[in-house]
DNA sequence: CGTTGATTTGACCGGTTGGTCAAATCGGAA
DNA sequence: TTCCGATTTGACCAACCGGTCAAATCAACG
């Protein structure tokens, strides 16, 4: 929160030495891993610079502390997060636009597993460090789509459906596969639960939206 | 783990005391506030002591450990969650039937959140407690129930469907509006969203299900 | 080689946490 | 009242955890 920010006085970014630039992912590669295995509280700072390879205060070196590390990751972790909402094109196919959007959120929750559940950590435990954004950005984006798509609906280019509670839909759907991955593959006997899990949410969505 | 568990030497239950019953009754109340919001590491003895009105010492009377009350909350909140499956009817509407299913289980996110959360902390942290549970017990009912919707769709009184990811999507749908509470509030901007939820939920599931 | 700043670390600290223990207190039966 | 087991608690402990610090090491450059 001082010195180390990403942005120098003149708004240029701080030179940050290769080695810097290193250290510091890979400490974010731990920390992800680590925070998204155990909540914020439940990760310790000796496991993630054992993780990242490195000393305690060697760790704390590059991050000030904890609550940074952590911060970082959320910051870096929402734009990721929200991208794909962004790629909705108001002026395309309503149904296939949204079913993108769909098989999207449903391959990041198979190639990113640990951001969903970080994320997933996050928000269970009251989002005590990002209901700003949630309030903020992401109500905004949302209601910027719902617009969209209540526009689609008037032009009956898409069946009737609430807007917000169909974001909700695309959410839990998509992410319950990597946020309960221990439970899903438990349950299927652990197979590779996405095959199945896109063919059914193609099924699913288009008998929803179609008209 | 010892002498105070809930059978003794001839399956009869342990003698309990009216006040052993109300004190370890008040123990799991507190244990439930306190696990659903901090996850089983970011509880504290401290804190669920005087949530419980007790001395922590005198907690640790009633259970040996954090692990314990964290154990028997686990071991009774299963049963209530795998109730609204077992009340499927065989013998009933097929949509129906897994409407009433659905509407149940959205019921309990609203009545028990507590509950609900608690699980998701469980399950997104890897399941480290109930893991047997889940390749047991719930893969066994999924199993049977997925035989009785295999059967419903081969008489074609239902859409076909993957039984299984049909019970993701049920769980999934309902238990968000539990889970991430913070997150649809804040989008939704502090309505209360059940009966949104309801509607909309009925809406989708009758769609997908209706052959 | 010597200097200088960046990097790394072992030792340490204060606060918290799960858990123990011996002693005090309570409450009901005789 | 006396007694006895059930209950309650203050004091305490060892382990852990986030974070500090001074000293050591490294790496690049003249």
């Amino acid at each position: 929160m001082i010195g180390k920010s990403a942005s120098g006085k003149n708004g240029k970014a701080v030179p940050q030495t290769r080695i810097q630039k290193a250290k510091r992912e890979a400490i974010l590669e731990a920390g992800l891993t680590v925070f998204s295995e155990a909540g914020f509280r439940g990760a310790t700072l000796d496991r993630i610079a054992s993780e990242a390879g490195l000393s305690k205060p060697n760790l704390l070196y590059y991050y000030p502390s904890k609550e940074a590390i952590y911060e970082a990751l959320l910051r870096g972790l929402l734009e990721t997060w929200l991208d794909p909402l962004q790629a909705i094109d108001p002026k395309g196919e309503p149904v296939e636009e949204l079913l993108g959007y769909v098989r999207r959120k449903l391959q990041m929750s198979r190639d990113f597993p640990r951001e969903s559940r970080l994320f997933a950590n996050e928000i269970v435990q009251g989002a005590p460090r990002i209901m700003p954004v949630l309030e903020g950005e992401l109500r905004g984006m949302v209601d910027n789509l719902s617009t969209v798509i209540d526009g689609w609906i008037a032009e009956g280019r898409l069946a009737p459906v609430d807007p917000r509670h169909l974001m909700f839909s695309v959410w839990s759907l998509t992410q319950h596969y990597a946020d309960f991955d221990v439970q899903v593959r438990a349950v299927l006997n652990a197979d590779d639960p996405f095959p199945g899990a896109e063919t059914h949410l193609d099924v699913l969505f288009r008998r929803l939206l179609t008209p």
